[in-house]
DNA sequence: TCTAATTTGACTAATTTTGTCAAATGAAAT
DNA sequence: ATTTCATTTGACAAAATTAGTCAAATTAGA
């Protein structure tokens, strides 16, 4: 799993490996291309539908890019809390203990 | 730190330990008895700033309170996502990168 | 059973998120 | 240098989500 890149250069770094241009990538998303470019440049979030749909334009591996995308989405939660740390470990163990229970 | 009681479970605990009524206690707090009703059942999310009001009114650690707080909220970013583990460790990974970098 | 506390649900208000659009900027090619 | 096309920026609108009120229904204790 990437640790070191972001979602948006992920998806960046694949579309120009591919050469597709913003404007026909963000074409089969149905959004306009502002947007499109605002998600590789991490100034909005894409939604998980987006990226699922980038996952198949993009030919990523659907599970790693959502994997990315949620660590991000957690990150994105706790980003200006001095807790966060402690907060990430403490939601760690009790998603462990709420499995543990369904089982 | 709790890892087996809700956020709303430690609210209502303290609340009847302290024999205070949900009315007096929204009072402080300056919204309707309904809201923190909702709260204390893990029917309605608190916000922050009513965390914070919490801990001070039931003499509760405010650290400790605000980090039950936000791990609740990150459970609830990936509750119904099958790769909310994997997202977690992930995003553990990527805050330590983040801090590492950062120093 | 009376009374006060809590819960429920329908509704409104406020905030946040997602999107469009058009103008500004940047980059490549003559 | 000018043209042309891709990308970026920022102001704005629409849609969705979250936070709240209110009143009626339910529950729990004297």
């Amino acid at each position: 799993m990437k640790i070191d890149k972001s979602t948006g250069e992920i998806l960046r770094d694949k579309r120009e490996e591919k050469g597709l241009l913003l404007r026909q990538v963000a074409a089969k998303l149905d959004i306009d291309t502002a947007i499109l470019s605002k998600i590789e440049r991490s100034e909005r979030k894409a939604t998980k539908e987006q990226i699922i749909k980038l996952a198949e334009i993009l030919d990523l591996k659907e599970d790693d890019l959502l994997v990315q995308y949620l660590s991000e989405k957690i990150l994105y939660e706790i980003k200006d809390e001095e807790l966060g740390q402690k907060a990430l470990k403490v939601a760690e163990q009790r998603m462990k203990f709420i499995n543990k229970k369904n089982s």
